[in-house]
This record gives C-alpha cells, sequence and structure tokens, in this order.
DNA sequence: AAGATTTATGTTACCGGTAACATAAGGCCA
DNA sequence: TGGCCTTATGTTACCGGTAACATAAATCTT
C-alpha cells in the first residue's frame, strides 16, 4: 500500500479459494465456518497484513464509532482533563473521539455541529453550551443522540451529567462568611451559561442566608477565563470599600485575580481571601494553594460517554439520564481560614 | 430521521425527476448541469434538509477527512495548546481532528495506530513519540501520511516541526551561568525521547563552553510531569553542595519544583533560581514568574498540519519538510537574574 | 434409508455516494 | 439539410464491506 491499503476481502477470498462472504465471516468471528477454513483465512489476512476497510464498512453498517466531542477550549486544563476521561471511556468502548473548540460561538457551533454531522459521528458529548443552544436543541428534537456534560440548557429532555454548581458555590461562599468574612465579592463566568448561572444563584443564596446584602457593585461577570480574573479583581480591589474576600468561578479566573493582587502588592490570604473553582493543578501547588471546589471533570467525562454509547447502541430505551455529581470543598490556604476561625465562630454563633 | 438521515441522493432524484447522478452534480457543483434543474433540485435538497451521508462518500472518494492526532496526555495543556492549533488549521482546511493520548505506552501507540487506521484517517500528527518507535516507522515505510510535531526520531525520512530544543536549552542554560551560577542542576523528561535528550544536550553543552563540570548528581531524569519536579527538587536540595540553580525541563516539572521548594521553606529565586521550558500559562502568572523557553506550540500544531494535508492532497510530490521552529527566551523573575547581574558580568568576564 | 435438520459455503443484493461512458437534443457549419 | 460538436442528462458499474437467502453436503432422526 501506499497509503491506502489495496488489498480487499474479494482479494483475500480468491486467494483462500472461497467467497469473499467467508472472509467476512471470519475477520467478524462468525462461527458458521469451518476451524481449518478459518485458519487458512487468518493465516492469509496475517501474512498480508490485511486491514479491512473501514468506510466500506461504515457505510455497509450505518456506523462510524465516532464520538463527537465538543468543548469550549481544548486548551483550557478543565476541558483537557474532561477529554481525558472522555477519551479513555470511549477507547474502552471501542469508540474513537472527534473533537472541536466553540470559544462559545454560535456560528462555530453551528457549523461544527454540521462538520461533525457530515463527517458520521454516531453522538455527541457537549461540554459547551449556553442554556439556550438552537444547534443542540435541534438535535435532541431529531432524537439525534447525545449528552450534556458540566452544561445543562433550560429545558430538560435530554441527558446530562453535571457538578452540583449551586451546591459548590453555596458553600464555598459559606466558608467565606464561616471564616469570618462579610464584604464578599465574586468574578463569574457569564450567566447564560449553566455554570456561571448556578455559581452566581449559590453565591447569592449563600449571603441571603447568612443575612449579607448582595451588592451589584461586588458582582463582576465575564467569561472563566484568566483575563476576566484580572479585569475584575483590579476593579473590584480598586473600590473605596473593597471587598474582603473573592470568590472566583473558577481557578482559571483565580489565575487572573492572581496576577492582579501580586501587581498591586496586596497579599494572599491576608489582605484579600481568594477561592476558586474546579481544583485544577494550579490550585494545588504548593505557591498557590487555593481554595476551591473539586469538579471531577475526568470521571464526568467518563461517565458522560457511557451514557452516551449506552443510548447509540439501544436506542430503543430512549430514556433520559440526569446525573448529578456531589461538589467537594478543597480548603488550602487562600481562603485564610485557618488564620480567622476564632472571629468565623463568633459571627457564625451571631448569624 | 431518528438519527440516521435516511433521504438519499436517489430519493430526491426521484422526487425532482431526475437521475441521481445530477443530484450528485449539484451536490458537488458541477457546472454541467441546467440552471433551472439545478436550482429545481436545490430546493428540495433545501426543503428537506437533505445532506449527503458522509460514509457513502469517503467509501466512494477513498478519503475521510480526517486527521489522527496521538498526544502524550491531552490533560497537559502544552498539548492542549498544540491540539488547538492543529483543530483551527485542519478546520479551516476541512479537515476533522480525531485524537488519543497514549501515556508514552508503547503498547498503547500500538492499538491506537491501529484503531485510528481502522476509522480510516487520512493521516497522522505525531506529537508523542520516543527517538525509536516501531509502529510510526512501520507508517513512514508504507509511506502513510503523517508529521510528527515536537518530536523526532533517530531517522529523517519524514516531515517534522519541531522547536530548536537544543538551543533554547543552551540559552536559557547559558543566562543560568551569565547570571553568576555555577552549580546549575536539571531535572527533564526521559532522554529516550527527542525533547528530553535535546534539553539535556544543551544543558550540558552550555556548562562545557563555559567550563563548568557537568556533575551526574546533578542530573535528575524522570518523565516531564510534576511529580518529577518534586521528587528531583526534594532530592537534589537534600545534597550537601546543593545546586543554586535548577532547569526544570518542562514547566510542568517547574511546578513540582515550586511544590518542594515550598515546603522546604525555601526562596525563589533567593535561595534557588528556578528556570522551565514551554511558557505555559502557568510560568506567566504573577505569582510565579517563572523565566522559561517559549514554545509556540500553537503554531508547531498549526504548521504540522498543513504540511500534512499539502501531502494527503498531492502525494505525488513525497518530499519531506524539515521545520525548525527558533526558540525564545522569556526572562521573568525565577531566574534571579536581576539580583545578580553584576555577578554575572565578572563571571561571565573571566569565563 | 429417506426425509429433516444442521453446517459450511456461495450468490446476490444492498449501503449511498462518485464517475466513466452512453445518449438525446439543440446549435452550428458548410 | 445532414453531419458534427456541444450541452444536459441518464445508465451502469464501482468503492468494499455486510447480510438475507440459497444451496450442497454432512449428520441426525425414526
Amino acid at each position: 500500500m501506499t497509503s491506502k491499503n489495496s488489498l480487499t476481502i474479494r482479494d483475500i477470498a480468491r486467494m483462500a479459494k472461497v467467497s469473499h462472504t467467508t472472509v467476512s465471516r471470519v475477520l467478524n468471528n462468525d462461527p458458521r465456518v469451518q476451524e481449518k477454513t478459518k485458519k487458512r483465512i487468518l493465516d492469509l489476512v496475517n501474512k498480508l497484513g490485511f486491514k479491512p476497510d473501514a468506510r466500506a464498512r461504515n457505510l455497509a453498517l450505518k456506523k462510524s464509532n465516532l464520538i463527537g466531542l465538543v468543548v469550549t477550549d481544548i486548551r483550557n486544563p478543565f476541558y483537557g482533563d474532561l477529554a481525558r476521561g472522555i477519551e479513555d471511556k470511549a477507547h474502552q468502548l471501542g469508540y474513537n473521539v472527534i473533537f472541536c473548540s466553540t470559544d462559545h460561538k454560535a456560528d462555530r457551533m453551528e457549523s461544527y455541529v454540521n462538520l461533525m454531522l457530515d463527517v458520521g459521528v454516531d453522538g455527541f458529548v457537549f461540554a459547551s453550551s449556553r442554556l439556550h443552544e438552537p444547534a443542540i436543541e435541534n438535535l435532541i428534537e431529531k432524537r439525534f443522540p447525545l449528552v450534556l456534560v458540566n452544561r445543562k440548557l433550560k429545558s430538560e429532555n435530554y441527558s446530562y451529567v453535571v457538578l452540583d454548581n449551586f451546591k459548590g458555590a453555596y458553600d464555598i461562599t459559606k466558608h467565606l462568611i464561616d471564616s469570618g468574612y462579610r464584604r464578599i465579592a465574586i468574578i463569574d463566568g457569564p450567566s447564560n451559561v449553566f455554570t456561571g448561572l448556578e455559581r452566581l444563584k449559590g453565591y447569592q443564596r449563600a449571603l441571603k442566608d447568612h443575612d449579607i446584602d448582595v451588592r451589584p457593585d461586588y458582582i463582576f461577570q465575564g467569561n472563566f477565563a484568566r483575563a476576566t480574573g484580572y479585569e475584575g479583581a483590579s476593579r473590584l480591589l480598586m473600590m473605596k470599600d473593597r471587598p474582603e474576600a473573592i470568590f472566583s468561578g473558577s481557578d482559571y479566573i483565580a489565575m487572573g485575580v492572581f496576577d492582579a493582587i501580586e501587581e498591586l502588592g496586596l497579599k494572599i490570604p491576608e489582605d484579600l481571601a481568594l477561592v476558586g473553582f474546579d481544583d485544577t493543578e494550579f490550585a494545588s501547588n504548593q505557591r498557590i494553594r487555593l481554595t476551591t471546589v473539586s469538579q471531577r471533570e475526568y470521571t464526568m467525562g467518563g461517565l458522560g460517554v457511557q451514557i452516551l454509547i449506552d443510548y447509540i447502541e439501544n436506542k430503543e430505551m430512549g430514556y433520559v439520564h440526569k446525573v448529578v455529581l456531589e461538589s467537594k470543598l478543597v480548603i488550602r490556604e487562600s481562603c485564610g481560614c485557618k488564620l480567622r476561625r476564632n472571629g468565623a465562630r463568633a459571627a457564625a454563633a451571631s448569624g
């Protein structure tokens, strides 16, 4: 072969003096073939290094064993972890993964979905989606196999695997409150995205439950990226009554907050308590020690494809799986709770 | 459709009262169709939302427009960047990308290559490979389209895009020397991998060129991961005449070095100078400010696929492209050069 | 031992596109 | 006005697998 293996099962058949169907049977482990015939064919196949053409098989079976993965940006380590979880499970189940990054742009979403549909993917894992996403809703309506991971839409008629973002945000905000902070700001992703919205809600609810005013000027929204953290922190820390604590909607945002803080010469946690969300490698670095919320994105990804493939392979049972994973608070140093525990107790008692 | 669009060009043809070939022609913008016939067909296609079956086309054309990307671990941000560069360029050229992570395990490499071959990829981008990699060498021999990115094999009969790793390592080591350090250790990836080997060589050569002994006990090798950095630094910093400076073969390794250093209560750069390689987001964080070597992995990825697709589409001109990109030193604070410049000048003059 | 059943294998159609090769109709030219 | 060329479209085969159905030989029944 020069690059296309030009041998076909008919060639093998001719050489083995059988019909091509028999060869096909051998290759598919069909029991209806005599042992010695099977051996003769297999020997030839091995000797010649014959590989059946996947394109032909795909066509005949109407199947590609390909899964489309849609993320916001594969460069973001969060999606890297997710992708790896998906990849491992998919390979284990005999599927390959094709991916694309939408950057949250509607037109990219649209065209990538079409591109992947063109390729003939058997199903989709969407890890990027706004709360309202026509391209996805369209597929759901057509009952095309798909699952959302770390995302939800407004509607509920599809399968998803998400973390309990609301609770994660609530818990970490509460942790700040319990540590004695009152002036707590949030730098978050957009609220037209599930995670952004839920984290904002969790934050707001935690404040309300502890009789702390939700100040609009303590809410900064952008995307989940580092630049947003930098801008948000720069803005917030210029205020006359600047916050004592910042809850970043993602560790990546927190990274940007660190950028700003170092520039301003402030210390964490002494001058500002900072917490994040995701528990990325960055957060666990000993120089950073960011208190955050653990996501288990690898697990989410794995669960997601598993559900998807299940659906692809037994689509008659078309019911929907909704998985909500528990969030877990990961307490390190950046929240300053170890410094302020005593004050916290007092405050909690009075609240 | 339930998930498989069951319309075919023959259905459209029947409705438009033409032959299926005419429909095929319209879909492929073949000029040999009358305008009004074309319009009639196009109207039907749009009205019914007809999409030609990619599997059938793939079979007929012996092409899949799919590229296989092989990385070590997609979770590693370095590969994330690379993947994104590849993805963007591939999409732009009408290709999709399917990926897998080998973790540098030979059997995974072998089986993933086969899996992707099964899918029918038109070519490969290998961003993971040891210096000797039978699975890849095998493909090269068969003249299967492929390109290596950030990796080379021992042989030279294939296309690749790499950074000048030797020079990058040389320069950054020299920078440490110029800053006045003499006891310089290295924590590197394995030397059966191109990048690991070249970086080690660059380091050694820089020392030799400045009449500094290459001490074997200052060389710690593992993989390019964080844990290696942690272990290496822990070991090196326990030595009686511990190094004044550490060159980490990757920023990710450097991250592990930070872990160890914080635990030991040492300061960077006062107690230890630290430099990395890759210029990841971590390195540029203001809390970290790691001096490192910029890789331009996004660019490398893009160039890589471009060469690959070129080859796929005009394979007659089967010659090989060898691209070596310039490395660039990114000087931040972790190397301590700003503190020691003066001493450095003196040392350089005497060396 | 004849008919029923099982086993091994072959024949043929099909999946849904593309493409080489007809063919029929209209325009052009001498 | 008949032959030639061009243009629009159709016929048929093909890409390389899978699968339903057919058939022939071997084995099992009774």
